[in-house]
DNA sequence: AAATGCACTTGACCTAGATTATGAAATTAT
DNA sequence: ATAATTTCATAATCTAGGTCAAGTGCATTT
C-alpha cells in the first residue's frame, strides 16, 4: 500500500476520492546513488517524499566548504524549503546517498492539492510544524552542547542509517571538520 | 484598525464574519517590561502576536547559561512552539523586554479557529513556513559564518529594535559570550 | 594491474572564542 | 539621593576545535 497515503492518514482522514487525487498529483520515481536532484542556485520545483533509500541536502559556502543541512530517510520529505516556497533560486543541493524510491510532488501540484483537497493543507501544516520544532531544537543544541554531545544526539536520532553515512557528512551535519571528527571518534572508542 | 486582521489579510482573504470570529477568539493584553509570560518546564497554552513592544524567548541550559532563541517585534508571533503544539512541558521562557501590547491566542481557540474559519489554517501554515525558512537560514549562518559576520547579519535583521536590546542578549542570540561580544564590538569600532 | 581519486587517520601547530577576575558605568529599587 | 543590582569593558590565561600537511587503505576507472 502507498506509504504516502499511510503517512497522510496519520494526521488527517481522506476520502477514497481524495486519495485518488493525491495519487494522481504525485509521481513515484527511482534514483541511483549520487544523483543530484537539485543544484545550488536553481529553483526547487519539487519536493520528495522518501519511500526507500537516503537523500541529503547541503550547501557549499563562499570558501567552498560543504554543510549538510538534512538527511532524509524513508517517510521523510526533502526539498529546499526556501526555494520551493518562494520559487526563487536557492542555496541547497539535494543528492541521493543510497539508491532511492521517492514520491515526487511538484510545487504546481501542491497548489492544486491544497485547493482540491483542502484537508491536505492541514497535513502539510502539521509536517512543517514538526520540522520547525526539530530545527529549533537543533539550533539550541548547537548553541548549548559540545561536538561530542551533538554527536551523541545525532547517533540516537539517525541510528538506523548511521552505517550508510560517510563520516565526513556526519561531521558536517554536527558542525565540525572531518579531521576533528575523526579524532573525536578515536577518543570515544578508547573509553 | 486591528493589526492582526491586517496581517492575516496579507495572506488570505477573510469575510467580515470570519474577522468577527478572529476578534472573538483572541484577546488584547498589555504587559510591563520584565514580565515573564512563560516559564521553562511549563506548558505553553497561548501564543502572542506583538502589536507594540518587544518580547524574547530563551532557554537556560544545564550549566545555567542563557540562550536567546528569538526576539519578537511588532507583527511577529512568539510562543514555545514545541510546547504549544504538543501541549507538553517546554524548555523556553518568554519575557517582555519593552512594555508590550499583544494579542493572545490560546491553543484551544486556535483549534476552534481552524475548524470555524478554515482559511486561517492556510494563514498559519504560511507563517510556520516562513519561520521554518528563517530558522534554517539561521542554522546555516551559524555553521558558515564567524561571530563577526553573524553580528553583521543580526544588525541588519533587527536594526529597528537594536537600541532596546541589552548586548548580552544579542551576544547570546548570535552564540557568543558577553565578554567576547564586548571585545568584538570594540574591535569593530576601531575600523 | 596500474592508476586515479576519495575517505579516513594522525601529527604539529594555530586561533576564535571561553573562562575567570576585576572594576567602572549605568539602571533600578529603596 | 543613594544603595543595590545589573550591564559593560578590559586583561590574562586557557581550550575546543580548525588548518595544513603527509600518509594509508579502498574503490572505481582504464
Amino acid at each position: 500500500m502507498n506509504l504516502l497515503l499511510k503517512n497522510i492518514a496519520k494526521h488527517v482522514t481522506l476520502t477514497p476520492e481524495d486519495e485518488g487525487r493525491v495519487l494522481f498529483l504525485t509521481e513515484p520515481q527511482t534514483f541511483k546513488a549520487k544523483t543530484i536532484l537539485l543544484k545550488q542556485a536553481d529553483v526547487c520545483t519539487q519536493s520528495y517524499f522518501v519511500i526507500k533509500g537516503i537523500l541529503r541536502s547541503y550547501t557549499i559556502d563562499e570558501n567552498g566548504v560543504e554543510h549538510v543541512v538534512s538527511f532524509a530517510c524513508p517517510e521523510w520529505w526533502i526539498a529546499d524549503m526556501y526555494s520551493y516556497l518562494s520559487q526563487r533560486p536557492g542555496q541547497l543541493f539535494i543528492e541521493v546517498i543510497e539508491d532511492a524510491e521517492v514520491i515526487v510532488l511538484t510545487k504546481e501540484n501542491q497548489e492544486k492539492l491544497y485547493s482540491e483537497v483542502p484537508k491536505t493543507e492541514r497535513f502539510f501544516r502539521i509536517l512543517i510544524e514538526n520540522s520547525l520544532i526539530a530545527n529549533q531544537k537543533r539550533l539550541i543544541n548547537n548553541l548549548t552542547f559540545t561536538a561530542e554531545a551533538r554527536y551523541d544526539i545525532f547517533t540516537k536520532k539517525f541510528h538506523s542509517i548511521l552505517p550508510y553515512l560517510p563520516q565526513k557528512q556526519i561531521a558536517s551535519y554536527i558542525g565540525v571538520t572531518p579531521e576533528f571528527f575523526s579524532r573525536m571518534k578515536a577518543k570515544l572508542l578508547k573509553k
